[in-house]
RNA sequence: GCUGGUGUAGCUCAGUUGGUAGAGCAGCUGAUUUGUAAUCAGCAGGUCAGGGGUUCGAGUCCGUUCACCAGCUCCA
């Protein structure tokens, strides 16, 4: 007999019990519901045998690890289907995500979105089949013939097979696939599935490969659970910033100019505050702000290293038997400003900052909104500092990251990007590198996850990311160490010892370009920007005509001490005015009739908080002062 | 760039098996002078994304270019 402690309440087993036969016993509702077994903390599926004393804890779908393994489970019954749908077909990976699962197919013939449908009943018939979903493990050469004919599996199992071990395998009916687990114990369990797209994604992953068919599905034990989810999506849809940034006149996209957008008056409005807003920021941190030309000779391009490893993003031109490229990024220009002047060691750590404008040719496929696009302004800075200050500056970065997200509520999760293969500089000063970045931010109690291969070709990166309303994430800061430009560009600043040294620098971005935080603040807010960002701030609306004085009067008064207020002259029903302004997500509608002048007030009208009563003009105006100054989001 | 899908008025969308375009909102004009999310009427608005092809005839079918959407790749 083992005792297995069951969330604080230890029971004897005998020896050899399976998580899935101790949630049996302890009642069927939970065998049911079961996805996978945590076993003293570790993810295992409900068939591993216990043959010691252990903690168990059954895992459902409210778990994230059970959830995955309800997804997983869903996604080789889409295999399942498209097999008996479409033979011939061959299996690649079919992972839980997320959000869900998808599988990837190559198909005999390629099926369009129509044919979802009919996946989905297949789908349905094997849930209904409840079929049991065993496992079992095979040496690698019985494993290789099990899924003879099947070439993705064959080259996955060569790639697992390197270190001896046998390859698991889950089969249900007529499917079976090489899996790690864990699944559910029957195809019962997974209840209500929806397909939710179908696309092409490369094998591997590596646009060398064969495009494959990829399939993408959700699933829930409850349908209601499924309705409420595809809900969720319909209203994410709607804070969209495409279709929020033409609704309230943001910016628009144009087939003249893919990727470039515009920015009309009120996105204007807006971008500038927020670079009011940036600018305040920086200078209290200490940062000074430059601005270097769009264009500059080949040349430096070479010298930089952007030429070798980023030429085929730029764009160029041809002027007096010169090529010259327009800036991907601002760095060069920096170099040439600090180079410039002699530095001495007092000076450091030197903060430049520069609001540039840069332009990357992105594959056309790429482009989404505001959030990729080719040509952004970037809230670069490029910070010179000693070898023995890099921990604090970078410190102090993330401190600035941290107020300026919270300014608008936004939460990021971080990555750290390491050495790609197209890179420069040594590799012994990369993991350097890579330390300092790593010993910074764990000092500061942070967590991140490391992208290996995805730095920038002359340094390693903390990368910031913020999600959308879909959950996707974009990311957004960046901080990167970088010891190659001030060697290429030879850098220098007097010590206190009277010598020649060589500073290193970092490039970073808070906003990230100013064009995608934009959009993920549109996003986030879902329109409804807070008071000292808002492009119009409040509109004054006349009950009729005899009120029009005393509003354009109060109009006045209120553009004057500083707000952005619009005035609504038109022969409309005041509920008609204030839907316009509500779509419009304005903060403030005052409301002004016979009323407002007889006691010298206005009724105001918050577009969240709803009718607040009548009040001073100058009560107004405190009252919007402070919420200005303090940023707040309502 | 790749795979699949989409492209009709400023916006959201109809448009039956191919027979040369329609609605609502927005806009303009007029009436209405209104109390917290849509007043009424009239008018105007479209080379059906662009070239091309099939056909007596194409918004509708085919092919192509462009753009957009989802995802992959790439990236702030």
């Amino acid at each position: 007999m083992i005792t297995i402690d069951l969330k604080g309440q230890p029971k004897e087993f005998p020896a050899g019990v399976t998580p899935a036969e101790v949630a049996k016993s302890i009642g069927m509702g939970l065998y049911k519901s079961a996805c996978a077994a945590r076993i003293n903390g570790e993810v295992k599926d409900l068939r591993t045998p216990l043959t010691e004393d252990c903690a168990l804890e059954i895992l459902t779908f409210d778990d994230l690890d059970g959830k995955k393994a309800y997804w997983h489970t869903a996604s080789h019954i889409l295999a399942q289907a498209v097999r008996r749908l479409y033979p011939g077909t061959k299996f690649a990976i079919g992972p839980a995500i997320d959000s869900g699962f998808y599988y990837d197919f190559d198909l005999p013939a390629p099926i369009s979105p129509e044919d979802l449908p009919k996946i989905e009943d297949e789908i349905k018939k094997i849930t209904k089949e409840n079929i049991e979903l065993t496992r079992f493990e095979l040496e690698p050469a019985a494993a290789k013939e099990k899924m003879g004919g099947q070439d993705y599996k064959q080259e996955l199992i060569d790639e697992h097979s390197g270190n001896g071990e046998k390859i698991s395998f889950y089969e249900q009916g007529d499917f079976c696939d090489l899996c790690a687990g864990p699944h559910l114990m029957s195809t019962g369990g997974v209840k209500a599935v929806k397909l939710t797209s179908i696309t092409g994604a490369y094998w591997r992953g590596d646009a060398k490969n064969k495009m494959l068919t990829r399939i993408y599905g959700i699933a829930f034990p409850k349908a209601s659970q499924l309705e409420e989810h595809l809900q969720m999506l319909e209203e994410a849809k709607k804070r969209d910033h495409r279709k929020l940034g033409k609704e309230l006149g943001l910016f628009m996209l144009r087939d003249e100019g893919p990727g470039f957008p515009f920015f009309l008056p009120k996105g204007m409005v807006l971008k500038n505050t927020l670079l009011d807003y940036w600018r305040e920021v920086h200078k209290r941190y200490g940062y000074v702000e430059i601005s270097t030309p769009i264009m500059l000779n080949r040349q430096l391009w070479e010298r930089s290293g952007h030429w070798d490893h980023y030429k085929d993003n730029m764009y160029t031109t041809e002027i007096d038997e010169t090529t010259f490229a327009v800036k991907p990024m601002n760095c060069p220009g920096g170099m040439l400003v600090y180079q410039s002047e002699p530095h001495s060691y007092r000076e450091l750590p030197l903060r430049v900052g520069e609001l540039g404008l840069v332009h990357r040719h992105e594959l056309s496929g790429a482009l989404h909104g505001l959030f990729r696009v080719r040509c952004f302004t970037q809230d670069d800075a490029h910070i010179f500092m000693t070898q023995d200050q890099m921990q604090d500056v970078i410190q102090e970065v993330v401190r600035l990251f941290d107020e300026v997200y919270s300014t608008f509520g936004l939460n990021y999760n971080i990555e750290l990007s390491t050495m790609p293969e197209d890179h420069i500089g040594e590799v012994e000063e990369w993991e350097r590198n890579q330390d300092i970045l790593k010993n910074a931010i764990t000092a500061m109690g942070k967590d991140y996850v490391v992208n290996e291969g995805d730095g920038a070709f002359y340094g390693p990166k903390l990368d910031f990311h913020i999600a959308d309303s879909l959950g996707r994430t974009w990311q957004c800061g960046t901080i990167q160490l970088d010891s190659q430009l001030p060697e290429r560009f030879e850098l220098e600043y007097t010590g206190e010892d009277g010598q020649k040294h060589r500073p290193v620098m970092i490039h970073r971005v808070v906003l990230g370009s100013i064009e995608r935080f934009i959009g993920v603040i549109t996003e986030h807010l879902a329109g409804k920007f807070p008071l000292w960002l808002s492009p119009v701030q409040a509109v004054v609306l006349p009950i009729s005509e005899r009120h029009h004085a005393y509003a354009k009067a109060l109009t006045e008064k209120l553009e004057s001490a500083g707000l952005r207020v619009e005035c609504d002259l038109r022969a409309e029903k005041i509920g008609y005015k204030i839907r316009e302004a509500q779509v419009q997500q304005t903060p403030y509608m005052l409301v002004v009739g016979d009323k407002e002048i007889e006691t010298a007030s206005i009724s105001v009208r918050h577009r969240k908080e709803g009718d607040l009563g009548a009040m001073s003009a100058e009560d107004f105006l405190e009252k919007a002062r402070a919420e200005i100054k303090s940023r707040e989001i309502k």
